[in-house]
DNA sequence: GAAATAGTGTCTTTAAGACAGTATGTG
DNA sequence: CACATACTGTCTTAAAGACACTATTTC
C-alpha cells in the first residue's frame, strides 16, 4: 500500500480521481421576528428547480475564505459581510454526480442590505426558516416562501442550514452575532428581538437589558427612534471590546 | 466562463487539477495537569524529521468521519474514541507540494489508553502542549517533549492544535468533553483537574462540585479510591442525560 | 495522633427574574 | 388626555464564591 506521503511525493494531478471541493454559504438575516436565508433556484439536474444555497467550487489556488466571499458576491450579490466557517459536509453521495466535499460558511447581514440583494434578481429568494427542534439540538430545518409553503431544498442543504442555526444559538451569548444582524444603530428592543428569533424563545426584558448594557459592548448614542406612535426608544451602537473591564 | 454546474455535469476526473483532501486528527489527553497530544515523526520532506498530527488522505468514497477513524487507527494505534470534526484548513500554501485541504478532527482519550498506544511505537510521541494565550483567544501553540524542549511542528499543525484547545475550552461547560478524558470511574477532584488543565486556570472547588453534582451528569458509585496516603475520594460515573430534569 | 485531602454547612456576593411605577412620545 | 411602549427602582430567588469545620484514610 502506498503511503500518503508517497502519494503526494510522486504526485501527478491526472493520476488519481479526487473529490471536488466546494463552499456553500448560508446567508442569514432576521426580519419581522423570522430567521431567513438566501436561496437560489437550480436550473438543471440534479435537483432541478429546487432551491439551494449559493456556492462555488474552490479554485486550485484560492483560499477557502476567498471562495466563500466569491460565492457571496457572484451568487448572492453581496460583499463585505460577516463570514465564518461553519462545518464541512462530505457524505459520499451528497451530490449524485461525483464526490463533492462542501465547506459550509455562514454570513450575517442586516435585513436592509439583504432584501435589496435578494429582490433584484429572478431565481433568488429570501426564505423563512422553520426550526423543528428546540435549543441546542441539531437536524434539518424547513424553508418556507412568503406564503408559508415549504420549499424543496437541494442536496443536504436543509442540514447545513440546521447546523447554522445551532451554531448561531450556541455563539449568540458570547459573540457579536446579534449586532451583525442589525443596522449600525439599533434599539435594545430590536436587539432582543434578534436574540429571541435566533433562540426560538422569548427572553426576560429586564435581565436582557441589564446584561447587554453591563457587558459594555453597547454605547448609547443620545439619538432616538423616529416615527413611532409611542415613546421612541434610544438608539445604541455596538462597540467592539477586546477584554471585559472590571469596574 | 464555465458555471460550477456545467463543471460538474461534464465532469471528467482527469480533466482538471483539483485539491487533495486530507484529515488530520488531534488526539488529546490530560496527564498530570498537562494537556497532551499525539504526534508522529515525519521521515521525509517536506518538514522531514519534524512532528506532525496523524492524518490520511480521504478516499474517493470514504466518509470524512471514517477517514478520521482510519487516521486514528493506522497512525495513532487507537480506535473507538470520541471523535469530532473541528475545522477545515485550506490555505493554498500550507503544503508546499500541492494544494491540500485538511479537515481537522479532534479525539479525546483517557490517558491510560493513549499512553499505551503512544509508547509501543518508535516515531510516535505524546507531546505536552503549552498554550501561550488565555481564555477564548486563538493562535498557534507550542509542543514540548518530556524534558520541556520545544518540538518543531510540521505544516500548520501548531495552529490546528491551538484551534482544538480553543474549542475544548468553549465546549467544556456544556458538553461531555471532561468525562471523555477520564476512565469510567473517577473522583470529582480528578474531573476538576481535567477542567482546570483545559481551561488553564484554577476553579473554585465548592462551586465546581455543586455544579457537577447538581447537573445530574454524574452518579456516585459507593466505591472509593485506593492506595491514597490520605482520605480516599468517592468514585463517580458519568451518566448521559438527554435533557435537564427539574426537581 | 499527625498529616493530608475529602466532604459538609453556612454566610456573603452577584446575577437573574418579577413586578410596580414613572417617563415620553403620538393621536 | 388616552394609549403604548421605554425605562427605572426594588424585592425576590438562585447560583457562585468564600470559608470554617468535620470526616476518613495512611503512616
Amino acid at each position: 500500500m502506498v503511503s500518503d506521503d508517497e502519494f503526494l511525493e510522486h504526485y501527478d494531478p491526472t493520476d488519481f480521481d479526487r473529490p471536488t471541493v466546494a463552499v456553500d454559504v448560508v446567508v442569514v438575516t432576521v426580519v419581522d421576528g423570522e430567521l431567513r436565508v438566501l436561496l437560489t433556484r437550480r436550473t438543471e439536474p440534479p435537483f432541478d428547480a429546487m432551491w439551494a444555497l449559493p456556492g462555488v467550487i474552490v479554485g486550485m489556488d484560492e483560499p477557502l475564505d476567498s471562495a466563500a466571499e466569491r460565492a457571496l458576491q457572484t451568487k448572492g450579490g453581496l460583499a463585505g459581510t460577516f463570514l465564518e466557517q461553519l462545518f464541512t459536509f462530505g457524505a459520499p453521495q451528497r451530490d449524485p454526480r461525483t464526490r463533492v466535499i462542501s465547506i459550509a460558511y455562514y454570513a450575517l447581514v442586516a435585513p436592509e442590505r439583504l432584501a435589496a440583494a435578494a429582490a433584484d434578481t429572478e431565481g433568488r429568494l429570501l426564505a423563512s426558516v422553520r426550526v423543528p427542534w428546540a435549543g441546542e439540538e441539531v437536524g434539518p430545518v424547513e424553508a418556507l416562501d412568503e406564503r408559508g409553503d415549504a420549499l424543496l431544498l437541494a442536496f443536504d442543504h436543509a442540514e447545513i442550514i440546521g447546523a447554522t442555526v445551532r451554531r448561531l444559538r450556541g455563539k449568540l451569548d458570547y459573540s457579536n452575532i446579534g449586532f451583525e444582524l442589525l443596522p449600525r444603530r439599533f434599539s435594545l428592543r430590536e436587539l432582543q428581538s434578534v436574540h429571541e428569533t435566533i433562540l426560538g424563545q422569548t427572553l426576560n426584558k429586564d435581565s436582557f437589558r441589564r446584561r447587554i448594557v453591563q457587558s459594555g459592548r453597547v454605547k448609547a448614542t443620545g439619538q432616538r427612534e423616529t416615527d413611532r406612535p409611542y415613546r421612541p426608544a434610544e438608539l445604541y451602537e455596538f462597540v467592539r471590546r477586546s477584554r471585559k473591564v472590571k469596574s
